[in-house]
DNA sequence: ATTTCGCCCTGATCTAGGTCAACTCGGGCG
DNA sequence: CGCCCGAGTTGACCTAGATCAGGGCGAAAT
């Protein structure tokens, strides 16, 4: 998990005394803290988390069949995965926006069966999967933290593949990054969309000129403002009912 | 997960010493052998496993919204879950064949967020999650067993949903079940298809008719043979062909 | 300031697959 | 044995969204 021009920090954790905000924005620390810790788990927390990157729009954070070392936080940025196939086209399999895990389906098979690319400027929160997971032998909480964050991504790759409208397709993409955006304290009505038309055309399975379409039409219905890569929610509620039979009370 | 129908029938392990034969078709078996165990472990697992059913066909194993309490492998049959929409309309998210752990997706929010009902008649082992993620605490193979299994099944979500044509997915759908039922022992290229043409057609996203005429035409090029619900792999090459964008190495 | 380049938008057409309607067939049941 | 019923099939259309082609426009490079 590096590229050639990425340039680790590792951080580890401070000696002040808030070792347990190791990391504030990643998945783990409510795990850790709700745990509860000894000298020894900080210990192997120390060795654990390493801050890498940042990465800059267009790096690859890692490539399809590269081995899997370790899982990652995102902590800034947007992370897309993809994968190409025969005939290269791009599939995009999901974004990641800051405080989500990626590398959690390369566990299976031990190499990343996707890629891994920043859209903007990434900084990452990287953890040995080997030694999160023997340390989760020790520690409950962090155990079934781990098995929530798989146990979730099952579910948000189910959401994709369900048989739905380019309008319902759309409207439930924003209304997830809307949430997701929120539940990070950012704004949930405006915000960027910091990957391409193209790119989500991709991840929606539609044509970048659906993706325009959908747009234009949606701003007309006055639903949303979108200006570049701007957009603003302008009636969540019609948003939230026609995204309503893709997300189904997620 | 029960229903008013099932007759739960516990059974352990047991006494005779081939305790860790608790249960040959499930997932965890194996691990369970590569951990090693203790007595103490092995008192655990007698609490652990229970084997349930049958459920005959249209029995409904557990239901959305149900609260989670617990995994369970197939031991015989095949289960198909599925969520229904706002209009009615059913999405069939997976079918489960002996060997494979249904329930996996309801960890994160401790609810199952999809239906499953038995196609037809069906025995599963069922795991008490809380114990067997106890257990896991104290076994490093089993717990890398259990990231393996929810790994696993993020990356399968991820095949359905991406952008492929009808005959794509139904030749990835057709080689699939056949690695599944040979990784099972049974023969690759001759099985049933326990499930509808409706289903099969929720599953894939086409419509029914779509199904019908994409057997027909495999069938005049000689690809497969279909009969009822009987078919034969006639030319596998060419379906692992068609397959394989959708499949792509896995 | 101008060029260039990569996104993005928009209109005109095309098509894979959906929809609708009619029919077949086999299996359960009186 | 004949009836019924639900699953499957087949053909005739239709439509959502893809594809193709052309053009605008902002940001970085020259």
């Amino acid at each position: 998990m590096s590229d050639a021009t990425s340039r680790p920090r590792p951080v580890g954790i401070a000696d002040d005394g808030d070792a347990y905000h190791f990391c504030s924005t990643c998945a783990f620390s409510a795990a850790c803290l709700d745990s509860g810790y000894d000298k020894s788990q900080l210990r192997d927390l120390h060795v654990l988390v390493e801050h890498i990157g940042p990465f800059h729009e267009g790096e690859h954070i890692f490539r399809e069949g590269d081995p899997f070392t370790a899982i990652a936080a995102v902590r800034s940025g947007t992370v897309k995965t993809y994968v190409t196939d025969h005939e290269g086209r791009e599939h995009v399999q999901g974004f990641f926006l800051p405080g989500e895990v990626i590398g959690l389906n390369a566990i299976s098979q031990a190499r990343y069966p996707s890629n891994a690319v920043a859209l903007d400027s990434v900084i990452l929160c990287r953890f040995s999967f080997p030694n999160i997971s023997a340390l989760a032998m020790r520690m409950p909480g962090l155990q079934q933290q781990l098995f929530k964050l798989l146990s979730l991504d099952i579910g948000k790759a189910a959401l994709l593949s369900g048989n739905f409208s380019a309008d319902e397709r759309m409207a439930a993409f924003l209304i997830t990054l809307s949430r997701r955006y929120a539940a990070r304290g950012f704004s949930p009505n405006r915000f960027m969309l910091t990957m391409s038309r193209t790119d989500i055309a991709n991840y929606l399975r539609l044509a970048p000129e659906t993706i325009s379409r959908v747009f234009r039409r949606f701003q007309d219905d006055k639903l949303i403002h979108v200006e570049r890569r701007e957009i603003e929610l302008t009636d969540r509620k019609q948003l939230e009912g026609l995204a309503d039979n893709v997300l189904r009370g997620t």
